[in-house]
DNA sequence: TTTCAATTTGTAATAAATACAATTTAATAA
DNA sequence: TTATTAAATTGTATTTATTACAAATTGAAA
């Protein structure tokens, strides 16, 4: 969780504006577990009255592309968003629609050792994220 | 890629009945690299003319929930879809929506002995997927 | 405090996916 | 081979998620 003081210096840094919209917004995504864009307009609509649906849209958009928070692939049409923009991965419930981040820097140790031997021909590897698929007890 | 009777033998097999348009959206999945719902449309509606739209989406449905076919997670809200049913990874390209399959024996080794030794508790894993992020050259 | 580009809003439009009743068809058994 | 029937397909209408865009508002620099 972030301290509106963060939160408030992160968007700055990216040279965006800071708006209560887009503060609540990084609010709700820390407050509501990788949530859809609907769900975090019901959330931020209670502090901010008259909060329009588009600019939940625009500022998870924003957001995105300044790399403060990151889209969650998942199974269903349906985009869901993560506050943590860190290298991390994701734990997917089989079951249920539930999502948990999972960070391992070991793993991640383990992985960028296994691809500098490993050659990828005819593609330049950045990034490796993980989809662990099972269920929560 | 699949002969016309590996395909017929492998929607019995499931249990579903041998319809054309399930035979036609198999095979245009083979020719399309991870196609979107309206792209296995398009290219099977030249060979089923009057093909609906809705048939599209219920073949999708019914062979996914047999495991002939796999959905794949993307960070658009689209969904798409995979040939392959048979355990592997992805490469996807950060700049387009190219998305190609990945197989690593080698690899999954690797990951099954490292998640058998480090437990992850309140979590049963039952399957993990690599994302390769990177750009194809 | 003014200024102005950036942001938000509201409405409308588009795209993806689903619901459902009517029609057709694949597969079974007579 | 034909009759039967449950399963599958179709077509239309909706729903849901997202985007487009013009007008109004606002944050932050000068």
């Amino acid at each position: 969780m972030k301290s509106v003081q963060d939160i408030v210096t992160e968007i700055q840094d990216a040279g965006l504006k800071v708006t209560p919209q887009r503060v609540a917004v990084i609010q709700a995504l820390y407050k509501l577990n990788h949530p859809r864009a609907e769900e975090i307009y019901k959330e931020v609509s209670q502090n901010i009255p008259g909060l329009s649906p588009t600019t939940v849209y625009n500022v998870l958009d924003a957001l995105v592309e300044k790399d403060i928070i990151k889209r969650v692939k998942t199974e269903k049409g349906v985009m869901r968003y993560d506050a943590v923009p860190d290298h991390h991965h994701h734990m997917y419930c089989i079951t249920t629609d539930r999502v948990e981040d999972f960070f391992d820097p070991e793993l991640d140790n383990l992985l960028q050792n296994y691809f500098e031997k490993k050659q990828l021909k005819g593609f330049k590897l950045e990034d490796i994220k993980l989809q662990l698929m099972g269920k929560f007890e």
